[in-house]
DNA sequence: TATAATCATACCAAACAAGTAGGAATAGTA
DNA sequence: TACTATTCCTACTTGTTTGGTATGATTATA
């Protein structure tokens, strides 16, 4: 029970397109920045399509950019989307797949962790990560201008 | 991020002896009631053992017993156990693992989320599933017994 | 001695994760 | 027009994990 590397990925993805609103980001740069591969990225960006959330410009200066407010992406539909279904369970996504779900105690135990993360991801935006980002970097730069 | 059926059967034995504590329980019982591999039960037995919750007693008429009160077992324990370490992340479980973890933005999500879960499952033991066991076997019966 | 159970370990096939690779389409620039 | 930098599309590869089977030893009872 581990987070893929897309996941991961895609919020780091996200919250930088999220932080350097100005213009068009390569991928190329945020694979730089994030030491993530370009080609890995794409892979990325071609999952992410569907919730449109990217604006992208072909061609020569072109690069992506949020098409809403970061405040509007909700972290539960990035983590549907990238994760397959978090935290699945069939006996739960599927009544019927399992024989014994009438009576199968641990049914309940599946539902409410679930409940657990949806209630919590459906708070989250990635605009609460970007503030983070930003303060991070903020501390980062005053703490190497010490001497 | 999927539940292991290790995870997922390792539960319902545990279920299973709670709900049956008289005497020893044969993993073929367990099998056959729960539909599971006896020889796959075997292997969740093994990595179940050093939590030392199991009294198993080789030989004709062997079997297995739990060696604690079902409300002693915390499924957090279970949890870490049969799942690996549940949840985990390299840059929470390790800091150091990941080079930006000084600002990474969403390390503290991924500690806020195995938090939440961690807080849900410490405070749920196995009694608690038994309980939801026994009562579905109750209902079960008395519709059953309805014309 | 036969049988029924746990215990120990090795093996295996399929699925999945994490990426690589090659190239086509597009658009700005010299 | 040719060059370059980008997104887009799709196939492939490689290693790990999952979900088991298989074989047999050990132990205890009848």
């Amino acid at each position: 029970m581990k987070v893929s590397t897309k996941l991961k990925y895609g919020l780091k993805l996200l919250i930088y397109l999220g932080a350097n609103q100005e213009g068009n980001i390569t991928l190329k740069e945020v694979a730089e920045k994030e030491n993530i591969s370009v080609k890995y990225l794409e892979q990325i960006v071609t999952i992410l399509r569907p919730l449109q959330i990217l604006n992208s410009t072909r061609g020569n200066n072109g690069g992506y950019a949020l098409s809403k407010h970061p405040k509007e992406i909700s972290l539960f539909d990035i983590f549907n989307t990238l994760e397959g279904n978090f935290f699945e369970m069939n006996c739960v996504e599927l009544p019927g797949s399992c024989t014994s779900s009438g009576i199968c105690p641990t049914r309940d135990l599946w539902v409410d962790m679930r409940q657990l993360y949806v209630g919590y991801l459906k708070e989250k935006t990635i605009q609460d990560l970007v503030k983070k980002y930003k303060g991070r970097k903020q501390n980062e730069y005053s703490n190497l201008s010490r001497p």
